[in-house]
DNA sequence: ATGACAATCAGAGATTGA
């Protein structure tokens, strides 16, 4: 089974990107974040026509996470639970029905810029949400993964230029700790369980020639329970993506699991 | 470098992102 993760910057402005990968890379999964779109407004025909049934968790503008699957869906959820007053849609759960079934869960965690401030404090209180929905899951002792956009730069090699981004939400040792302390309760983050060292990113800003200088950052991870750490047969980052017409700034990472 | 770059909603330019 392959599932992968993919921030794709808005589905309208990916409408050609986004099936041309999909009919070469052949994921099993999807799990997309930042659809910028309402429910009603998320091409579903597109995907339904290749074969894949479409779940939603849309919001007008920003955010928005959706789960693409060839496989059947059932237990589908929407939203993180822990905060009623939670606006945005940036959570979303399935279990995926194969040979062994998997617990997924998308998420687009928040940015946290500028820091400090009040998108910070949702950050670290978002993340302090997951943990608790993390901790949950775990209990059952089955195989499930979250993966997403998680806007956390985990440690140094995973920026070309980790001294610009020490002060940024994305790399603060705050959101660093917070980050941790969710992997801490026993995941196994997939690349990095089969892949070491520098040279490895998921985003390139448009700006300043970023992409040309691969001037990159890791942020969009799997983090698998230990039952579904089990099942890892691979893990790898689409990077050529990038370099396409109209593409997204974050390119689609991937595992392959033996269920 | 009060910058760049892209997307959204709207129908210009502010807002958001990382």
């Amino acid at each position: 089974m392959k599932i992968a993760t993919f921030n794709i910057n808005g589905i309208k402005a990916r409408i050609n990107a986004l099936p041309e990968w999909l009919d070469e890379a052949q994921p099993d999964v999807v799990l997309l974040q930042e659809i910028k779109s309402v429910d009603e407004g998320f091409p579903r025909e597109i995907f339904e026509d290749r074969g894949y049934s479409v779940e939603t968790h849309g919001q007008k503008s920003f955010n928005g996470v959706a789960i693409l699957s060839k496989l059947p869906l059932e237990d589908v959820t929407r939203g993180l639970p822990g905060d009623e007053s939670d606006e945005q849609a940036r959570w979303i759960e399935a279990t995926v029905m194969g040979d062994t079934p998997v617990r997924v869960c998308g998420l687009y965690l928040p940015n946290g810029n500028p820091c400090p401030g009040p998108k910070y404090d949702y950050k670290l209180a978002w993340m302090e949400r997951l943990h608790a929905r993390a901790q949950d899951l775990l209990a059952a002792e089955e195989p499930f993964l979250m993966a997403g956009d998680y806007n956390i730069i985990p440690q140094d090699e995973d920026a070309k230029r980790p001294e610009v981004w020490q002060q940024d939400a994305l790399a603060r040792p705050e959101s660093r700790a917070a980050y941790r302390r969710i992997l801490n309760l026993g995941f196994t983050e997939a690349f990095r369980a089969r892949t070491h060292g520098p040279g490895h990113y998921s985003f390139w800003d448009y700006q300043a020639g970023a992409w040309n200088k691969d001037d990159g950052i890791r942020i969009d991870h799997f983090l698998l329970s230990p039952q579904c750490a089990d099942l890892l047969r691979d893990c790898q980052i689409d990077k050529d993506i990038r370099a396409r017409e109209k593409p997204s700034d974050h390119v689609p990472v991937w595992v392959e699991l033996d269920a």
